[in-house]
RNA sequence: GGCCCUAUCGUCUAGUGGUCUAGGACACAGCCCUUUCAAGGCUGCGACACGGGUUCGAAUCCCGUUAGGGUCACCA
C-alpha cells in the first residue's frame, strides 16, 4: 500500500509545535506505509503572507528530521507547492460548480450580511446563509458572473446529512440544513483555504488528510464540494488539538519566557527588543532550538501526545514510532480528546535523550553556543576543545540542555568570575570564613598534584585539622573560585582551573 | 447561543463486559545518598464526571445530565 499524505502550513513566520505534531503523523503514517508525504504551502490570504515567513517552517522541519517528499525547495511532479500558484485552478474548478449549478454569484454586501446575522441572533435562530440566487437557473448565474463578477458562494443542498468517516473518531455527521453557504471564490477571483484545499488535495492525489480536530467541522463542506466536484473522497482522520491550560494552543495566552530563558538568549546575542518581537515562546520549535533541547526528545514527547504504543512504554525513537505506526496501531490508536502539553514531561525526555549521549557528540552539540555567547572563539584551539571536555565531562547529567553549558562554561571560561553578591555575602562574609579560606589556599599552594583526588583527600585533612564540617570550606571556596553557589563537583572545578588561576581567583575573593 | 466532538490519577495514557480492591509514565511529597546543584535508590499521595438503564456481572454497551474542547469569516 502506497499512501500520500500533506501538511499545508501557512508562512506565519514560526513553526507551532502543535503544527509539528500534526505533521509527525502524517510522515509516520507514509514512513510506515511508503508513499510521498507533501508540504504544500497554503499562502491564499495574500495580505497575510510575507515571503521570508516560509524559511523558519522549513528550517524547523529539517532540524527535527522530518523530510517532505514533495514541497518548497525539493519540488516534485505536481509543482507547484504554492497555492498562491495555483489560484488559476481553484478559479477554474469554482466557475465549473458555477456552470453545473453547483454555484451562485452572491451580490450581498457585507453590511446586508451583518444585519441577517444579527436578525438571526435576535431571533435567537442559527444564522445559515443562503444567498439571493440560490435557485437562479446555472446559465443565467454564468451569465449575471460574467457581467458582474463577484463573491461565488457554493450551493449546500438542503435536507441531506453529510456523513464523514474518520479513521480517529468513526463516523461523524452534519444535517446540510445547519451549513450556509460557503463562499469559495472571492470577488477578487482568489479561492478560500477551504475549497482551494480540496482542490488540491485532489489534484496532488493525496489519499489521507490527517489534521487536527479544529478542521472537522470544515469537512463536510468539502466532503460536498468533492462531491460536486466528482472527485475521490480522500480518507480523514482528525487528531485532537494540542492544549494548553485547557484551550488549543495558539501564539497568544502563553506564559512569558523565565527569567533564565531570556538571561541565556541573552548571552546568545538577542537583545530584550529581538525577544519581544520575535514572539519566540515554548509553542515555537525556534524555542527549544534556542534552548538546545533535542530533536529526539521533541518527537518522542509529541508522538506520545495523543498517541501510545501500550500500557507501558514512554521512550520512542523516531525508527520506533515508525515501525508501529500503521492505520490499526498508528492512526488507529489515536485518542479522541485534547491533550495538554507538558512541559514538564518533555523536559524530562530531554534529559533522558541527554543522558544517552556520548561526552564527544555533547561537546559537538554545546560549542555553537558557547560561540555565539562568545565563551569561545569562532575557531578554538585544541586546548580549548579540551577544556570543553572536561568541563561536559565533570558536568555529567546536569546538563540538560546544551544551552546549560553557558552556565556551568562561563566560569572558567571567562577570565574572570563573576562574583554573585548574594553568595558572598552568605558564604564569604560568614564570620572565620576569611580565615579559613587564607589557611586552606597555603594549603592548596603547597600541593603538588592539583588533580580532584588529591584536592578532595586535602580538604578532608584540612577540615578534620581545623575541626570544621567539610561545607565549611566547600561553600567558601566555591564561591571564591567561581563567583556562585551552584555548579559541579568542586574538587572537579578546581582541577580544571588549575593552580594558578584557583589561587589567584581566592585572592581576588578574599578582597572583595 | 446553535452545531459538532470528547470525558480514567494534577498531566500524558493502558483498558474494547468478568483477569480492575483500575496498570505505567511525568509531576508532587517524604526518606536515603551527598560538598552545592543534579543524578540515583526507596516509599507515598492520587482517577473510572454524575444519574438512570441493559446484564448474573460494567471504567468498558445504551440514554440523559454536567463539564471541557472545537467550530460557526470574502483567516488558514
Amino acid at each position: 500500500m502506497s499512501i500520500r499524505t500533506r501538511f499545508a502550513p501557512s508562512p506565519t513566520g514560526y513553526l507551532h509545535i502543535g503544527g509539528v505534531r500534526t505533521a509527525l503523523f502524517n510522515w509516520l503514517l507514509r514512513q510506515r506505509l511508503g508513499g510521498q508525504f507533501i508540504l504544500r504551502i497554503d499562502d491564499t490570504d495574500v495580505e497575510r503572507n510575507q515571503a521570508e515567513a516560509l524559511q523558519p517552517i522549513l528550517d524547523g522541519f529539517r532540524w527535527l528530521g522530518i523530510q517532505w517528499d514533495e514541497g518548497p525547495e525539493v519540488g516534485g511532479p505536481y509543482a507547484p507547492y504554492f497555492q498562491s500558484q495555483r489560484l488559476a485552478t481553484y478559479k477554474e474548478a469554482a466557475l465549473k460548480l458555477l456552470a453545473t449549478g453547483h454555484a451562485y454569484p452572491d451580490y450581498m454586501t457585507k453590511e446586508e450580511l451583518d444585519a441577517d446575522k444579527k436578525k438571526a441572533d435576535a431571533a435567537k435562530k442559527p444564522y445559515v446563509h443562503r444567498g439571493p440566487h440560490r435557485d437562479t437557473p446555472a446559465d443565467e448565474c454564468v451569465k449575471l458572473y460574467e457581467a458582474n463578477p463577484t463573491t461565488l458562494r457554493f450551493k449546500v443542498p438542503v435536507g441531506r446529512k453529510v456523513v464523514v468517516e474518520d479513521l480517529v473518531r468513526a463516523n461523524c455527521e452534519q444535517s446540510t440544513d445547519l451549513m450556509g453557504d460557503p463562499v469559495i471564490l472571492r470577488a477578487n477571483g482568489i479561492a478560500l483555504y477551504n475549497f482551494a484545499s480540496v482542490v488540491d488535495d485532489a489534484a496532488l492525489k493525496i489519499t489521507h488528510v490527517v489534521r487536527a480536530s479544529e478542521h472537522l467541522a470544515n469537512t463536510y463542506s468539502q466532503k460536498l464540494f468533492l462531491e460536486a466536484l466528482g472527485l475521490p473522497i480522500p480518507k480523514y482522520a482528525h487528531i485532537p488539538v494540542v492544549n494548553y491550560k485547557g484551550e488549543k494552543m495558539s501564539k497568544r495566552k502563553l506564559p512569558p519566557l523565565t527569567e533564565d530563558e531570556r538571561q541565556k538568549l541573552r548571552m546568545l546575542g538577542w537583545t530584550d527588543e529581538e525577544i519581544t518581537t520575535s514572539g519566540i515562546n515554548i509553542a515555537t520549535v525556534a524555542f527549544y532550538k534556542e534552548m538546545g533541547y533535542l530533536p529526539e526528545a521533541i518527537i518522542n514527547y509529541l508522538g506520545r501526545l495523543g498517541w501510545s504504543l501500550d500500557d507501558k512504554t514512554e521512550f520512542l525513537r523516531l525508527k520506533d514510532m515508525i515501525s508501529h505506526f500503521d492505520m490499526e496501531t498508528g492512526i488507529g490508536r489515536v485518542t479522541k480528546a485534547p491533550g495538554e502539553f507538558d512541559t514538564k514531561k518533555l523536559f524530562w525526555l530531554q534529559d533522558e535523550y541527554m543522558k544517552l549521549l556520548s561526552v564527544e557528540e555533547k561537546v559537538t552539540n554545546c560549542i555553537p553556543f558557547l560561540k555565539r555567547a562568545k565563551l569561545i572563539s569562532e575557531t578554538p584551539d585544541e586546548a580549548t576543545l579540551t577544556l570543553l571536555s572536561r568541563i561536559v565531562t565533570a558536568s555529567g547529567d546536569r546538563l540538560k540542555l546544551f544551552s546549560d553549558i553557558l552556565q556551568y562554561g562561563a566560569p572558567i571560561f571567562k577570565a574572570e568570575p563573576e562574583y554573585n553578591a548574594k553568595s558572598v555575602e552568605k558564604r564569604l562574609k560568614k564570620p572565620g570564613a576569611a580565615d579559613l579560606l587564607r589557611e586552606f589556599a597555603v594549603v592548596l599552594a603547597a600541593t603538588e598534584s592539583f588533580d580532584a583526588a588529591t584536592l578532595d583527600k586535602a580538604m578532608h585533612e584540612f577540615c578534620a585539622a581545623k575541626n570544621v564540617k567539610l561545607g565549611d570550606m566547600v561553600h567558601p571556596v566555591r564561591v571564591a573560585t567561581t563567583g556562585v553557589e551552584v555548579g559541579f563537583g568542586l574538587f572537579d572545578t578546581l582541577e580544571i582551573l588549575g593552580k594558578q588561576r584557583v589561587l589567584e581567583r581566592i585572592e581576588k575573593a578574599l578582597s572583595l
